[in-house]
DNA sequence: CTGAAAGCGCTAACAG
DNA sequence: CTGTTAGCGCTTTCAG
């Protein structure tokens, strides 16, 4: 019922404690019936090495950091807005790490935090992980990253191509915004409106320029007037809407940066008495709250599962060799048509 | 830039490894002018504590680990139904974590594992906890509280009363079922519609305990034909809420034990041409959902981040003085009244 | 009040 | 293929 350490395994199995640990780290130069007696007193004994113990002896943690920004993630948690971005994370992140007998530690630090870096060490002194998966915006910085390759730390980014600084793990802002147009283009829409999101984040850039580019090359001319701004808040997406419906003659389709702004503009929408989808309307992140909203919205979804499984995934790859090979992987976005876009209604 | 350790403190201030651990521990024994000529160091070198030698040379992992059951969360994970538990248990554990140097593990194990006590064992081998976070229903699960109880943990039982056997932290949920029911009678409803919990959960007893009691104090009979089964499932909901409307009379109003049966209710209520709030519906939860809906839905808050920050203080004091003074809190809950519910309608 | 030495449980490096 | 030894960075114990 005590500890059980490596010793004891070693004297039930009458072997030395490195041949145990050779064992436990599928290490060669064992016979298969050494191994075999060494498992068996594993299993009897119920032996899990310890954690702290395998840092302190070797050079792995078998942790690995997700470093998330601390005003975003505090403030979605506060306003019960149902944002499940840190769920999809560890959805994907944690079970990737569970499979390979790794440890998630999910870290806060805010991207505008003066000493970031000083903060960011902190962490690493303390945990010594294995590698870290940077989030957006903190994905975006590249003093950071460049910081923490000096540390010689495998590193991906989520959510933003790396080009070689770091692993990259990202869906295509762009070809989704694209995708999205078209949809709307496809049912007709002609006036089609946009809110912008945050400039804080790099998808915002992407996810303008390929609305641009989609109705440029469909014929379309860019109406400045159509792009307004918002910080991909509710706020911000009340205002906006209202300087969309209000131009003459108003759009008859609206593409919003996240939900929680197309959320807003279905809220002003019907203050207005316009009927989704009538006034159509599609959004970015597909959260949980645009599949509850009355009607459902038609949104593009990210892969944050799979794109934090594949981070996870790269990371314990290279502790484990030794070696980093970065480079970037695209992961697929998905359209999730729903109530909120319908063909245009001539007027 | 390389790794700075407890040694590198000692040289730079002239002192010994052990008077810098005696500083960065807050021991006594340390004059002000050799503890400031420390601090002096440490700052100017950057040092942090290793957190996996602290826990080798001493008795303290300065982790915590939350054990959440496996099919639950990976369920809502993957639903994409915005059930926001984890994120508000993340919410008021991690930063009461990080407020005293602590650092929050989250883990998964199936609550139905047979091998569940051997799951845990292999998590406090590798982890060596300082203490441990059971939610529920791990938290109803007397087996397992004795068997960490052995181990001589300290533990947190999240959501139900301990009473001596580890600490308690919960809310109460009978006397919130109450106050729904006293709501809606205060409403002028006459005929309560109540949809059940899963019985895999304590507080599913406790809610209709509650709606019982409610009812009963204020001198109204308990129709069992107005209690029917649910087990936490949107489905669950939509068959409960169908057999509600059709009992005749159907009842004005229908507490249900979670949100998302609430929301099934909507929509079934919905479908048969029943407005709500004409037809009144609480719900337990109050999840960001049914903020979305519409209308509204009048919810029980349930105090879940406090809850676990509590938790999260409660293991930090005990490990701290390596006293377990086991007691049960209770923390408040509360009634958000939105567009759900209001007066009955004479028919 | 301060310090020196021992040891936590493992892996790295090197021997056999 | 297997074992021995040293040491990771801290805290504990015990001396001064």
């Amino acid at each position: 019922m005590a500890k059980v350490t490596i010793r004891h395994v070693a004297e039930a199995a009458g072997v030395a404690v490195k041949t145990v640990s050779r064992v436990m780290n599928d290490e060669p130069n064992v016979t298969r019936d050494v191994r075999e007696r060494v498992m068996r007193a594993v299993e009897a004994l119920g032996y899990v090495p310890s954690m702290a113990a395998r840092r302190m002896g070797g050079r792995r943690s078998y942790l690995l950091v997700a470093l998330n920004d601390r005003e975003n993630t505090i403030n979605n948690w506060r306003s019960g807005r149902g944002n499940d971005w840190i769920d999809q994370m560890l959805h994907g992140a944690m079970l990737a790490c569970e499979a390979q007998g790794y440890r998630l530690l999910f870290e806060l630090v805010s991207a505008e935090a003066k000493d970031l870096d000083r903060r960011v060490m902190a962490i690493l002194s303390a945990l010594q992980p294995d590698g870290i998966i940077l989030t957006p915006p903190h994905s975006q910085n590249l003093a950071l990253v460049e910081m923490l390759g000096r540390r010689n730390l495998p590193v991906v980014r989520m959510g933003v191509r790396a080009e070689g600084v770091a692993y990259g793990v990202y869906m295509n802002d762009r070809a989704a915004a694209e995708k999205a147009v078209e949809h709307l283009l496809e049912l007709g829409h002609q006036r089609i409106g946009f809110i912008e999101g945050s400039p804080r984040f790099e998808a915002s850039r992407q996810r303008l320029e390929g609305y641009k580019s989609a109705l440029t090359r469909s014929g379309h001319a860019i109406d400045d007037a159509l792009i307004v701004p918002g910080d991909f808040t509710f706020e911000s997406g009340v205002v906006a809407a209202e300087r969309l419906l209000a131009l003459s003659p108003p759009p008859t389709a609206i593409l919003a940066s996240n939900d929680e702004m197309a959320l807003a503009t279905l809220h002003v929408a019907s203050r207005l008495g316009l009927r989704v989808p009538e006034l159509s309307l599609v959004s970015f992140d597909d959260t949980p709250g645009v599949r509850l909203s009355v009607p459902g919205l038609t949104s593009i979804r990210q892969p944050i599962s799979e794109m934090a499984g594949r981070a996870a995934e790269l990371l314990i790859e290279a502790s484990r060799t030794g070696e980093h090979a970065p480079h970037d992987e695209e992961l697929p976005f998905r359209l999730e048509v729903r109530g909120s876009t319908a063909p245009r209604v001539q007027g």
